[in-house]
DNA sequence: TCCAAAAATGTAGTGACTACAACAATGGAA
DNA sequence: TTCCATTGTTGTAGTCACTACATTTTTGGA
């Protein structure tokens, strides 16, 4: 699967316009920058940039796959591990990713544009109920009971949004501090706790 | 507080907007129908529609109050009553009304009408946020265990999405088959088997 | 009967998004 | 190298939800 120069140029196009919009809403926030704006600051068309992405919200959640994670993992995982287990073990890996040195302010930064914008919060909830179908399509795949797929799905998704609230609550701006650790632990505990209630209750 | 002459023609404006309003979304789907159509069919100005309510969806979504069942459920139990217990007869409460003879019908072209509609799922998905806030704020004034609380609230949130979905897919169109019966005894055993797993886990 | 508040209207504009035609860059064939 | 068909890019015109704001109409009460 070559890629020609043709269609790495078209490549290169749409990542400029992603990384330049990505820093615009960063820098002042989703609803106050425009399409147009975004269109000026790349050089090129506001058509070219519907060409490239069908919404405005497509150039701020411009990375594919990452909502397939926990479809991924369960697909990999052995046949007879729990699915609860197999689901805790990816949050937690993703969490500490996100924890991890250069990533945390950029993280907060992140969420906090998305705190601040009905329109991404919105597209935030559409792509956690995507998670959720895929995750349930997973899960039909190795085992026969739909209502129970699909109710693990919602539960695990319930789970990734408390989480994802307790986490901006309770992680400081910078990762520098020794306080990161001890929030850490704390989201760890919270963590093994919001798990462990979908574990015991699906049982 | 009385409602003088002029508050009552207002309401009564109010309200013929979002009765033609619902009338058009239901007969030809809610994106094919223009804000300027239900301006015209009501006789008023666009901008009286957007005086009335604020966004195109509040036209849809009139009912004030349905999504506060579930919190309202939890201030109204006694005190040492099991959360989940209440939520889960508040919870079958509403279904069995929406099954009930003339009900059934309207309810679901309302939910198809739903589900045609992105903006309109979007608009749920925003509804279902806010219900599980105000859950949460009714669980908080009762136990003072937040993160409990506020899984409680996202646990019950997931289980009515599930069984939303498996409520559309059970069930048949008009309510006076036979299947009905049916259809309505296999709905309360996915309720209660839900329901199960969330008192098992938060037990 | 007249006035002040409030409801309804009209006008003008913004911004996301679509349809479509014209244009330009490119890869391959003759 | 030249020519053509493909394809990415651009420009134009338009739709629709929604806002701001000034104007007009209605209405309850003095």
């Amino acid at each position: 699967m070559e890629l020609g120069r043709r269609e790495r140029k078209k490549q290169q196009t749409r990542q400029a316009i992603s990384d330049v919009a990505t820093t615009l809403f960063l820098e002042r926030g989703f609803d106050a920058v425009t399409v147009a704006e975004v269109a000026r600051a790349a050089d090129v068309a506001v058509q070219t940039v519907f060409n490239h992405f069908p919404a405005k919200e497509d150039l701020f959640f411009d990375e594919p796959g990452w909502w397939a994670g926990p479809a991924r993992a369960i697909r990999e995982a052995p046949a007879d591990a729990d699915p609860v287990d197999v689901l805790e073990a990816q949050y937690l890996a993703e969490t500490r990713d996100r924890l991890a040195v250069g990533h945390l302010a950029t993280w907060k930064q992140f969420v906090r544009t998305i705190e601040d914008s009905p329109a991404l919060k919105a597209r935030r909830r559409l792509n956690a109920d995507q998670l959720e179908v895929t995750l349930t399509e997973a899960l039909d795949e190795r085992s026969p009971d739909h209502l129970r797929n699909r109710l693990i799905a919602a539960l695990y998704a319930a789970a990734q949004k408390v989480l994802e609230e307790r986490l901006m609550a309770v992680l400081p701006d910078d990762a520098s501090s020794a306080e990161l650790d001890r929030a850490q632990a704390a989201l760890e505990h919270a963590i093994a706790q919001v798990f462990a209630v979908l574990r015991r209750g699906l049982a």
